[in-house]
DNA sequence: AGTACATTTAACCTATAAGTTAATTAACTG
DNA sequence: CAGTTAATTAACTTATAGGTTAAATGTACT
């Protein structure tokens, strides 16, 4: 239950049903009726995720008559995409390794008739 | 508790003690104690924690005598990012306006009802 | 005013997350 | 072997997440 807006964002994308509704939306403002139909899931329950998100400010809600449209706002992702990149270089320098791994390896095999072996092992 | 590795990652980085975890990683391998060091919580509590990174597969964990270290993995990371990317277009200043603009279009015109028509527009 | 539709709230259930303390396992050390 | 250090497991508490059904609210239509 933490309350810091990073964590509330994490936590609010850490479900398939509200990333699916996130994703619904990049098509555009959407009802909850029309939100719902896709999920074999009772109205409330939507509502619900509904709620989540807007609390992570991943949506925004007016009123329309009775309709209540539902639209993206992407903004809380900007730091989530933020916080997430400073480790990058920690998945890149994985890469890294292995680049300098074939190198060695083929280095190390040169004589061998055929290079392409040493990416076959991967 | 969805099972799909996207919340599980997500899930997981929910939590500001895991994420200083990771940071902390990023400086290289490090002790259970270690790692507990710098926060007010029990040793069990933050064996959870790293139980749940380790499922996450955001670390992993060798054994060294007595000791366990632990060592980013920051692979699930590059998943996590690629789904938020595709929403950078939708946080990004200019879109946002024309996002704003479509939607005041679609608002002083109202009356027609197919919504697909919203889509087509984008 | 009465009915239908859209959505939320209430009340409830079950599972799990996050923490605690106390006990246990495992490896080293003298 | 006894003692120390590192880490996990067990047992427990409390709070919350995610779902349900049934009732309540708000708005529009005749």
């Amino acid at each position: 239950m933490p309350t810091d807006q990073l964590s509330i964002t994490f936590a609010a994308l850490a479900d398939p049903t509200r990333r699916a509704i996130l994703a619904q939306l990049t098509q555009g403002e959407a009802s909850v009726t029309e939100i719902a139909q896709p999920f074999h899931m009772s109205l409330p329950a939507i509502s619900k995720h509904l709620k989540v998100l807007e609390r992570a400010g991943l949506i925004t809600r007016s009123r329309e008559a009775q309709w209540r449209p539902c639209r993206l706002e992407a903004d809380p992702l900007k730091d989530a995409a933020g916080w997430i990149d400073h480790y990058r270089q920690f998945w890149e320098e994985n890469l890294d390794r292995l680049d300098d791994y074939l190198n060695q390896l083929q280095a190390n095999t040169h004589s061998q008739e055929n290079p392409d072996d040493s990416c076959n092992t991967l």
